[in-house]
DNA sequence: AGCACGCCGACT
DNA sequence: GTCGGCGTGCTC
């Protein structure tokens, strides 16, 4: 068929350009919005070419043309295919990624989008930065005068792992800068979203946003950061999967933007393109206080008798005695980790998830630490009638309790409700996350009572994450930071206070020896489904698809945790490949076929 | 994504 | 026989 024909894509999981014929009356091109016929329906599709000619000998026509401009420019539909060949998703899905929610499924004119800006000129010399330091402000601080200039050249994107860091990093730029403020997240409402979207393409803004506004990306683009650049907030699992960095390497390769990875201890990927030089290192000094490993037998209780380990009693009493302000770390929210009847011995679990529920103090209910499921529980057994509800496991309350038996003179809290005179708080490690929380309450010493936890895991990242969470944790105490372990012969403890390099040479070491990443390339699949046995049907199915290909390791299935989450059950397979895009051709052509009927699917690729 | 088509086991 | 779940293929 010949005439004007416009190769069209959807937003659908579908890697394929459907053919249009676009009438003589109609004024469209590439980049605009199209309503057409698509399977006995109607949808909303985005033109990504246009062509004289059509090998299908009868075309439909486009009924109409949503746009009176492009609605994406040449370079972000040429941006979405290089998208398409790293990653196993489709072409349509990323094309639309790039343009707000209501353009994508809604019928819906858009009278003012306006023009495509030029493209920009290609900077003679780009670069990469890796910006450390303890904290935001500091490292502000360190690329305030880059973002300055890139703002006279373009636009800059700051990139933030979640909404919380949003209001901090909006004051302390707003009070330096008079650059326009872009700001996106995914809770604004779309027409609030759409209008953000359409002062961004103005040009020379300076955009902040989650992991999803480097999509949104305007054409006169010139410096991307990263903030806290090793947050797993970072690595999208559901469909389109990506990984911000690489999208962020992508724009910087090949639309010549600088980029600036900004953290206070960096992923081990970007570690090993420092050390081929492939990046330019600021580091601000840090005085992390010492931290100090103990040799426990037991953690928290004594053996016999249900009081504390006497090795932390006696560390708290000296301390308090010299007046110092303490924090304590114990990764167990909640009262106990077992509630059970004396008599029948029936365990409270929860319906949905399968797990044990926690006594809740505060709540004086039965709380699932996975979906927030509650129930009360009397001092009655609700099945046998009979009798004591008892209660087993360490919680930080409970934890709470005890101390303040203990320590009957001073004031003990959690430190979500820490007071200016607590003595003592009681965390768990999820403050460290964003630690602005800890830096107000301000401490001078801090213990660590269950490292074990995190060096015991089947996880291979465990390790390092917990040399973060201390290093953190050390960086912001006043003195020291105590570490209980009953593993002290563990390698990470032999250079906790040597300079970081050291135990991300390690690291780095023991993941080429294990063939781990950053030197092979691994996906994990996560296969869920409310019937447990269908699902396992499938997760085998997959496996084995997925072992005849001799370039992959593939390990499992392996019960996630939890295994049982809100009715659905989860199974993880591991898939570990030398070759990048052999990795990323089997997740197109063998895993992605296989998202059909009920089992749902989430994938994180490392 | 939807939707049709076709295969196979269950059941009035 | 025929109803319906589910695997497979297709959409310009």
């Amino acid at each position: 068929m010949k005439g004007k024909i416009a190769k069209v894509v959807f937003n659908l999981n579908v890697d394929k350009e459907f053919d249009y014929f676009i009438p003589e009356s109609m004024d469209a091109g590439e980049g605009f919005r199209v309503w057409v016929e698509f399977n006995r329906s109607r949808r909303i599709g985005l033109i990504t070419k246009i062509g004289k000619t059509s090998k299908f000998k009868e075309l439909k026509s486009v009924l109409e043309v949503l746009d009176k401009k492009p609605t994406l420019s040449k370079e972000h539909i040429n941006f979405a295919k290089k998208l398409r060949e790293k990653y196993p998703s489709a072409y349509g899905e990323f094309v639309f990624m790039m343009i707000p929610e209501v353009l994508r499924r809604r019928k819906k004119n858009v009278e003012d989008i306006p023009g495509a800006l030029p493209f920009a000129k290609p900077k003679d010399k780009n670069e990469i930065f890796l910006i450390m330091a303890g904290n935001i402000s500091e490292r502000i601080k360190v690329y305030k005068e880059k973002l300055k200039d890139n703002l006279k050249k373009g636009s800059v994107i700051i990139c933030l792992p979640s909404i919380s860091y949003l209001d901090f990093i909006k004051d302390s730029l707003t009070k330096e800068f008079s650059a326009d403020l872009v700001v996106f997240h995914s809770y604004q409402k779309s027409k609030e979203f759409l209008t953000n979207w359409i002062k961004a393409k103005q040009g020379k803004k300076l955009i902040l946003g989650m992991r999803g506004a480097l999509f949104y990306y305007p054409l006169d683009l010139s410096l991307v950061v990263i903030e806290e650049e090793a947050s797993p907030y970072y690595f999208h699992p559901e469909k389109p999967y990506y990984v911000l960095f690489d999208i962020a390497y992508l724009l910087y390769k090949h639309k010549s933007i600088d980029l600036i990875l900004s953290t206070d201890y960096p992923t081990l990927d970007v570690f090993k393109l420092m050390t081929e030089e492939k990046l330019k290192l600021r580091q601000k000094e840090r005085k992390n206080k010492p931290i100090e490993i103990v040799r426990a037998k037991t953690i928290v209780y004594r053996k016999q008798a249900s009081g504390l380990n006497p090795l932390i009693e006696e560390l708290i009493r000296k301390n308090l005695e010299e007046d110092k302000k303490m924090i304590i770390f114990y990764n167990r929210r909640g009262f106990c980790s077992i509630i059970r009847c004396s008599s029948c011995g029936y365990v409270y679990r929860c319906p949905r998830c399968l797990s044990s529920l926690k006594l809740s103090l505060k709540e004086e209910k039965a709380v699932c630490m996975w979906c927030n499921y509650k129930e009360s529980v009397g001092s009655l057994c609700k099945i046998c009638n009979s009798g004591y509800i008892t209660n087993f496991g360490m919680g930080i309350e409970k934890l709470e309790r005890q101390l303040s038996r203990h320590f009957s003179h001073v004031k003990i809290n959690t430190i979500e409700e820490a007071a200016p005179d607590s003595r003592i708080l009681l965390s768990t490690y999820a403050v460290l996350d964003s630690p602005a929380l800890l830096k107000r309450t301000g401490v001078d010493v801090g213990f660590v009572l269950d490292s074990d936890y995190f060096l015991s895991r089947i996880d291979f990242e465990a390790s390092l994450r917990l040399y973060i969470y201390l290093k953190r944790l050390s960086f912001l105490v006043k003195e020291k930071v105590c570490v209980f372990t009953l593993n002290p012969g563990h390698y990470l403890w032999e250079k906790i206070n040597s300079p970081w390099r050291e135990i991300y040479e390690k690291e780095v070491y023991l993941r080429k020896e294990a063939s781990l990443p950053p030197y092979i390339h691994l996906a994990k699949i996560t296969l869920r489904d409310n019937d447990k046995n269908r699902l396992l049907k499938k997760v085998h199915q997959l496996y084995n698809i997925l072992s005849r290909n001799d370039s992959l390791n593939v390990f499992g299935p392996v019960e996630e945790i939890p295994f049982k989450l809100r009715g659905k059950f989860h199974y993880s397979l591991i898939v570990k490949a030398e070759n990048r895009s052999i990795l990323r051709n089997e997740l197109k052509t063998k895993v992605e076929p296989f998202r059909r009927g009920s089992v749902k699917m989430a994938i994180v690729l490392k």
